[in-house]
This record gives structure tokens, sequence and C-alpha cells, in this order.
RNA sequence: GUGGCUGUAGCUCAAUUGGUUAGAGCAUCAGAUUGUGGUUCUGAGGGUUGCGGGAUCGUUCCCCGUCAGCCACCCCA
């Protein structure tokens, strides 16, 4: 028998009602916003990612699913801020207007162990707004995160918020670093001395107690801003209590992809053990530029929509559906019954049958697990008089109509 | 990529220090006087004990390998 690829899931008939609720509410929500949906490819050249992600990161070096065609090498999208700025140029939405709200809905790809919370293909919802540097808009994106949360009614979730500073100040802080660190490098633990050479700042948020404690003496606040970018996330902290939504700020959250500058957030909840970001986003004010478009600052964040469900915990979605069953007995009432259905399905109304014959006693059940409201018996006596009897499966009342009427009858 | 734990029916789990035909609940299907569901009762089907090797008179149980899953590290949504 063939089976799944590794980390990857099937999502089920009894999950897919959740998924289509969460979409559906997200929908709903970005379009309070007025942002718009984007569908991209999920493969894209692999260069792409390189270019923004940053071609130390690990998700570049070792994360990516890579389809080597023959002059070309693919990448399945590992995120989706890269292939949306990638498409925003691509088709000129920079040019037809000012400035962009976009969202998206769809699965991502990582070549990594799989765990609690963390799959090889994971889906995400996300938005990027791109073409403003206003700080406002900072706080527009987190507000819509945390609406977001709060309809698809998950609590208990706490927002991180950083500043990383422009290009100059994330530099400055990196050089910084280098030259602090090196000299005790050798106290610091294995994966802080590989980062040291890689990526400096992700030593700010080593869970080590040994390197915490030499970042702390370090004490790194928001001091490497400069004047404007120090303005810039105060104004942000500023419109978040405006909107009296809670935050803790977090020096050491710095994110692991190189395009983030300044802002920088992530949703956490408790429920999901060593993975516990729900959603991170930030802004990338360098982005645009870097993929060859014009000087635009923009600003996203993205869901794991599995880590929602796991924030959520068991949710039973319940579907209140309508439907309607029909139980045929004998080869003429079969023939009648798929005419019924037919008809009823042209008129907008959901129906079924058993397709294996069962007798009156076995549809019946059949009919209460589909869990119908409605039976339709058509059997001989129905037949021979032209009518159809109807059974309320919740009352367990039964009455007798005209075959000519039965959907003027069941449509009201 | 590194480390630890686990792998028995569709699902959740049993199987007495290694000892006859590997059990139960749920689920499925079928019946309980011939055309009436949910509750109840009865019965049936369903397992190469993940796969491969080894040690043993003998293994679901011990050893090795492999695959898969889980958890943590790393990384990240």
């Amino acid at each position: 028998m063939f089976k799944r690829v590794p980390g990857t899931k099937d999502i089920l008939p009894n999950e897919t009602p959740s998924w289509q609720r969460i979409e559906t509410e997200a929908r709903k929500v970005f379009s309070l916003y007025n942002y718009q949906e984007i569908r991209t490819p999920i493969i894209e050249d692999a260069a792409l990612f390189n270019r923004t992600l940053g071609a130390t990161t690990e998700i570049v070096q070792k994360q990516m699913f890579i389809i080597h065609n023959q002059e070309d090498t693919y990448a399945l999208r590992p995120e989706g801020t890269a292939s949306i700025v990638r498409s925003y140029l691509e088709n000129s939405l920079d040019k037809t207007s000012g400035f962009t709200k976009l969202y998206y809905i769809g699965p991502m790809f990582r070549l990594e162990r799989p765990q609690k919370g963390r799959l090889r293909q994971f889906h995400h919802i996300g938005c990027e707004a791109i073409g403003s540097q206003d700080a406002a808009l900072d706080v527009e994106v987190i507000a819509l995160a945390s609406q977001l949360l709060e309809n698809f009614g998950i609590t208990g979730y706490k927002i991180i918020l950083n500043s990383l500073g422009c290009l100059k100040d994330k530099q400055a802080l990196s050089s910084e670093l280098e030259k602090n660190l090196s000299e005790k490098s050798k106290e610091l633990c294995c994966d802080c001395q590989e980062r040291l050479k890689k990526n400096v700042l992700r030593v700010l948020d080593c869970k080590n107690e040994k390197c915490r404690l030499i970042v702390k003496e370090l004490s790194v606040n928001q001091s490497h801003l400069c004047p404007d970018c120090l303005s810039h996330f105060e104004e942000v902290k500023k419109g978040l209590k405006l909107l009296n939504i809670p935050f803790e700020i977090q020096d050491h959250l710095v994110r692991g992809l190189d395009y983030y500058n300044r802002t920088v957030f992530e949703i956490t909840h408790s429920n999901l053990g060593s993975q516990d970001a729900i959603a991170a986003g930030g802004r990338y004010n360098n982005l645009v530029r870097e993929l060859g478009g014009p000087e635009l600052g923009g600003i996203g964040f993205a869901f794991g929509v599995e880590r929602l469900f796991l924030a959520a915990g068991e949710r039973v979605a319940n579907s209140q559906k309508k439907l309607i069953y029909l139980i045929t007995l004998g080869e003429a009432a079969k023939e009648t019954g798929i005419k019924i259905l037919n008809q009823l399905r042209k008129n907008n109304i959901a129906c079924d049958t058993d397709y294996l014959s069962k007798s009156l006693k076995g549809a019946l059940r059949a009919a209460n697990d589909a869990a119908a409201n409605l039976v339709l018996i058509l059997g001989d006596d129905e037949l021979k008089n032209n009518i159809i009897t109807l059974k309320d499966m919740s009352q367990s009342t039964q009455k007798e109509v005209k075959l000519e009427d039965l959907v003027e009858e069941l449509k009201c």
C-alpha cells in the first residue's frame, strides 16, 4: 500500500468542516479590513527564496523542497511573502495602485523533521500590505491578526513585539554583537557559536541559560535604534494601546528571515508545546527594492493553520445542514426515485439515497447516520397511489404527499 | 541534521517473569416474525502483532537493522 509522504497529512471529511469554517472566517475578516485575495503558484524559482529569506538561513540551506528541471531549479514555496512580492512586482501592482492589501491561504513546504505543530506540508493564512511605511499600518495589521484570533474563538494567546530597526540599525547591532560576543565565544553553546558566524541576531533568542545570561549582560534593548525607527516603534506601541490590544515587548525577539526590519511580532499560545508560535510577521521595508522594485515598505504576517487548531483544542464543527434521504423499495420505485432525486437537486434541495439496496430498516439506519432530518419512503403502496411518505426523523411523525406536490411541500 | 520514546483489528487499548487457536470496547455489517431509524439484545466479518533478519525448543514480548509515528533540540507558522 502507498503511504503519505512523511510530514504530510490527509485532511479527512470529519476535519474539513473546521477548515472551511476557519477559511470562511478569515476571508470575512480580511474583507473587513479591505484585503483582497491573491493566489500564487506553489512553485517558484528557488533563487527567489535565496534572495529574500537569506542564503544563510536554514530554510534556504536545508529545508527547501527542490525540483530540478533540465536547466532550472524550482522550489516548493516555504512561505508566502516572497512569492507575493514577486507577483506584486511582476504584475505591476505597484503601478496600478499606490498601496495594496493582499491576503492568501494555502499550503507551504519545508523539509524539516516532523513534530507537534510542524509538518512538511502545512498551511498559512496570511496577508501583506505593501506600499506604506506608516506606523498606523503596523497597528492595523496587528489588530487584524488579533481580530482573526477572536473570530476563530481562540483565547489565551500572547502578542510579542519588538523592533529590529532599519537596515542600518540592524547591521550596526549585528556588528556590535559580533564584536562583543566573539570575545566570549567559547562560553556560548555550540549552536550559538554557529550563529555567531551565520546570523548573530539569532543569539539573542537562544534558549540556553548561559547564552541568555551573556546576552543579558550586553543589555540590548532598543538602544541601537536610530531616532526615526525609535519614533516609529513608539507610534506602533501607542496605537496598540489606543486600541486596547495587549502586547509584550521582548527585545530578544528577532525573526529568522533576512527581509524583516523595524516592527516584528509573534503570537504565541501555550497549548502548542515547543512550537508555540501560531502566527508571526513583521515589516520589510527593503524587500520590494531587493526584488528589483521601487523603494516601498510593506508589512505582513501569517498564521499556521494546523497550529491554530492545536491552540483551539478539540473543536466540534457543528454543521447544521439540511438533508433529505430517499428510501425506495423495489425496482419500480428505484426508477421513480432517481427521477425524484434529480428533481429535488434541480430545486436546490439537498438529498441522498442509499446505493446498497438495504432493507427499510437498514436504509433508515443509514438515513440516521447521514443525519437526515427528513426521509422520503417510496414503495409499492406509494407508487400505486402516486404518493410518497414523508417521515420527520426528529419528531418521528409521518405523512403522505402526492408525488406531484412533493417539491412544493419540501420547499417550505 | 542531532537525541529520546513508541509501533498489536478502521480507532483506543489488553495479552500474567518468553508458553496452546492474540482479546475487549467503540466502529462496521447482518438479524431480533415478512414496510419504519436513534436505545437495547444477539451474531458476524476484520490481525503475516510496521517490515526484515537474529538468538531460543518456542516470542507480540529479547537482540540488530529498517521504515513510520511521537516528543525534544535545531529551525520556524
